[in-house]
DNA sequence: ATAGTCATGTAATGAGTTACATGATTGC
DNA sequence: GCAATCATGTAACTCATTACATGACTAT
């Protein structure tokens, strides 16, 4: 039930349509919350309709605007502070080290060489966003930083572990 | 659809009934990929029927062994070469950072610090896996190890991130 | 005028979770 | 005899992805 909190969250920053939010989403959440256009109109109706948000506006196009009622906040808070977080995080890259036995051992090594570059490349990327990031003085921006560094941080470990487990195949 | 290739992983190592899988799951891939007793049979159906599994015995109880057929291994073997393992890696924890800003600065640290905690003992329960995993001279036992330095790191990595994400709180 | 972007919605399908349902065999 | 464990299966529901469908407004 996560995405209805993403939204929530988002929104309490702010009133937003269904297509702010989806724009929100790609500069802030994407690499921590992706969600597509079907899943976003199709959560706010619901969000609507349990009283957690209200239509604040409609504007042209059909444009509707969506503000996050008391009880959405409520629920919002509550999600934070008293809902754990899902213990394991899937990890098909993971997944697929376990059975690394069934190719060359040459592929294997490629798989992680691999994995070392894709995690360099996002690295990249993520020192990109830092700038972008350190701009905003929002809430979201602010603690957004904390979850940049969490994920350069990640990619950094990542990387290294890559490059450790291919030295480990011969 | 990784739950079809971390059962054709499994397999590769040797015939499985289903309750066999589901005990493996748990001793191997509960960290990475966790899967239900439900899953597992409905898949183990789809499997056979797609042809990359046999029913290579029946015992007592109903029990039915499965084995990994030739197509299931060039299957697994595709997928591990060719298709790219999934970019996101979806966080609730990382998502409740973003939104922080929502509860008081002594509890953002709370959770920050609860975060601190449960990676620590995750930590500890990885070190206690190590010697079991240290001991299996199997394919998957060789590799998990591979997997099992990953969340090592990981665990830690995300100790570290949390106390610093911690104290950056005022 | 027309391309681009803004804007929302639905349908089909697949994947994952929880709960229910049933019964055989084994060890004490 | 009875509890524990072995063993399989199905149904209902939620969540996520992809594709389809439609149309209004805006800038050139």
């Amino acid at each position: 039930m996560s995405l209805r909190h993403a939204v929530l969250g988002l929104l309490s920053e702010g009133p937003a349509s269904g297509y702010d939010l989806l724009k929100l989403f790609d500069v802030s959440l994407a690499n921590v919350w992706p969600a597509t256009q079907s899943q976003l109109y199709t959560e706010l109706g619901k969000l609507a309709e349990a009283g957690l948000v209200d239509v604040v506006a409609e504007g042209p196009r059909g444009r509707k605007e969506y503000a996050v009622t008391e009880a959405g906040l409520a629920e919002l808070r509550r999600w934070i502070t008293e809902v754990e977080p899902t213990r394991v995080a899937r990890s098909d890259m993971l997944l697929r080290v376990f059975f690394l036995a069934e190719i060359s051992p040459e592929q294997a090594r490629g798989y992680l060489r691999e994995q070392a570059e894709l995690a360099g490349k996002q690295l990249e990327r993520m020192e990109g966003m830092r700038e972008f990031v350190e701009a905003g003085q929002d809430n979201l921006s602010v603690y957004g930083r904390l979850a940049l560094e969490y994920g350069l941080r990640l990619a950094k470990g990542q990387r290294e572990w890559a490059e450790w487990a291919e030295s480990q195949i011969r």
